[in-house]
DNA sequence: TAGATTGTTAATCGATTAACAATC
DNA sequence: TAGATTGTTAATCGATTAACAATC
């Protein structure tokens, strides 16, 4: 049924979480079956462009009834990689590091994280929800010996492109990084940013614009 | 020198922030003048991009020169709306909103935490770094009487539309939004979404592409 | 079967890149 | 002045939308 993932652009690619958010809550809510239209209208995008997205990862629909959307929910779950498990590490156990410690909900979707790295004295040894927080220098051995797929930047800039190619170096495939500054890394390892305070900025030009 | 700033596209906007962080670090180490190639190098683009880019709100650069950094970064900073003060109020104290609390690297650039609000009576009375935790219940007469412009929402993804609702009608502007929904809201309140689940998604679906 | 809706091709639109005249 | 580099127009590329034959 499905095809081979070829090329996906950045567009589609970031529509997807979007769709499986959508088709989770109706799959709860006990929706079965939905057409592209009555999608589109949903999420505020065209139905030609959905049936698009989905097309690049081959017909999960059928014609004159449309999508049944715990398949659907089902196949976007695969696309996504949700089916495997990750690793995580968190580096920097500061507001942000413990926040993402603290929270459970990206559990349920079989990231797991494993430690929280800090240079603070007074943080190392202590636990956030019986995740430990070890000294930076045991970073490299952690990730090598407990094979850790992604890492969790949340230092202060300055600190991010070195934590990040000690990392790398060590077997971390997926940076999720969180400092306000853009990561170099070679092809093999995915980068992605969570820039809050460009959203921000964001925010306050789109406020001002008039 | 700089034009009316007519139709910006989401790609050009989202830009904007990346070029403001590069040209705060070049001015802070001293880079006086930058030329769209060499800014393109730094950056990843196209020296032609960036020229488009800035072109969309006046001309900054001087032909056989470049641009000034200073200069330009002083340009993006009020194209982004920075020159504006902004109070803001963060809904939900867990984790995240306790984590938006904490840091004030957002205070340099004029966004000010004003109160947090949450219905768990274990933290209201609390608070943190001197800003209080309040009752949920007083949100909207807060947001009125202290004129607030932007709320952070943080609550649990089932509670985000409600107090969407309730802080629109009382009068707020922008809505940072970091619960895994999609707020609907009026043409004249801005929405920016800081969906973490998705960019996490969207980590995996990179990771296990191939 | 007739109606509905997909999968897919073609048309349109918008964003990026290339080119170059203007000018510092 | 000559060289450099912008601002801007034209060409290209890619993404979105429209259309429709295929088919459930």
């Amino acid at each position: 049924m499905s095809k081979e993932k070829s090329y996906v652009s950045e567009a589609v690619m970031r529509r997807m979480p979007k769709y499986y958010r959508y088709l989770s809550d109706m799959e709860k809510s006990g929706v079965e079956r939905v057409s592209s239209k009555e999608l589109s209208q949903r999420m505020g995008l065209t139905a030609s462009q959905i049936r698009q997205d989905f097309n690049c990862f081959g017909g999960f629909g059928q014609q004159g009834y449309g999508y049944n959307v715990s398949e659907l929910r089902h196949e976007i779950h695969k696309i996504l990689g949700l089916h495997n498990k990750y690793d995580i590490v968190i580096i920097g156990a500061g507001n942000l590091g413990q926040a993402l410690a603290n929270y459970t909900g990206f559990e349920k979707d079989g990231f797991l994280a494993k430690a929280l790295f800090d240079i603070n004295p007074r943080l190392i040894g202590m636990s956030i929800r019986g995740i430990p927080i070890y000294d930076i220098d045991e970073m490299e051995s952690f990730v090598r010996n407990n094979n850790i797929h992604i890492a969790a930047i949340c230092t202060p800039k300055e600190k991010a492109q070195e934590a990040a190619e000690r990392l790398i170096r060590s077997g971390v495939r997926g940076i999720w990084n969180f400092a306000a500054v853009d990561i170099s890394a070679p092809n093999h390892v995915i980068v992605e940013n969570v820039h809050l305070s460009d959203s921000l900025y964001t925010l306050s030009f789109r406020m001002s614009d008039d």
